[in-house]
DNA sequence: TTATTAGATTAAAATCTTTATAAATAGTGT
DNA sequence: ACACTATTTATAAAGATTTTAATCTAATAA
């Protein structure tokens, strides 16, 4: 089903000139299918089994190449490592305190915020990244559970 | 003109039963009067000279303190070190992609977001954070002198 | 086809940010 | 002054990411 997304990915990278190498098609197969937003540590461990020699270092390069022609963008939060998520269409992501497990949803695309934004600040927006901070339905489940 | 916040920080610190160390104290101000979102290093390397033998370990925990009671928020962009905001009035902060120069600003907040996420997601939303990216005054000067 | 070359990968080391540890110091209350 | 606790310091350690240099691969040109 996201052989679509995938086919749609690799035409990007070839327009944009980029190899598609074996390493490349399988993190990007990876990122595609991949319903969470995995850190580049566990792209590299998942990929481990197929590539057993591939570095680690290859996984980030990859990552920094997807994210300079757009198919990906680095998520930074509070916790240490980067998230990579190749969901390039509108949406914003809701982030469990407590799990760290990020949701996403959507939500009319907040243009006003941009144009307000230019008016005050001078700057040209190009876009923006909004969250929602708090308790998944899962960790709520726990809470009540313990009381 | 900052004494009155630096003030009622300080009146905060003791409210909490925290101890007003010379150094808690430096870095606190340091943080209000400062305009921009510094990082740790930043603070250090600023305070060096007050305190040459200031640990950067002493920043970083102070700095945990004061986030711990929440007298400034830690901001984590993409760049490798989270930067500190003692603003803690709501606002939001516009980015610039090239020289990443943060600029506040305000805008009636997003309650309906929260709202929304809460129904969409079934999460317990807390809070969230928004920011817009694009090109600062500066910066659009300089790409136009180019040209 | 073969040689050349640019790009990509690998493995290792290096760097950078942040945290943990243990010893030294300072502050607080008795 | 004494004991107790919090804080700072210096250092080491951890973890994430980047850099380096060597090697390999794939595309191109002769």
């Amino acid at each position: 089903m996201s052989d679509h997304r995938l086919k749609e990915a690799l035409d990007t990278l070839k327009g944009s000139g980029v190899r598609i190498t074996p390493q490349r098609h399988a993190v990007l197969e990876y990122l595609i299918n991949s319903m969470s937003h995995p850190t580049a540590d566990e792209i590299y461990k998942s990929l481990e089994s197929k590539f057993p020699n591939m570095s680690v270092a290859t996984v980030y390069n990859n990552l920094r190449v997807f994210r300079e022609i757009g198919l990906v963008r680095e998520l930074t939060y509070g916790d240490s490592s980067s998230r990579f998520d190749c969901n390039t269409t509108d949406h914003y992501h809701a982030i469990c305190d407590h799990c760290g497990k990020i949701v996403d949803f959507h939500y009319p695309s907040l243009d006003e915020v941009e144009s307000l934004a230019e008016q005050v600040t001078g700057f040209d927006v190009s876009n923006h990244r909004m969250e929602v901070y708090g308790t998944c339905e899962e960790c709520k489940d726990k809470e009540t559970q313990k009381h």
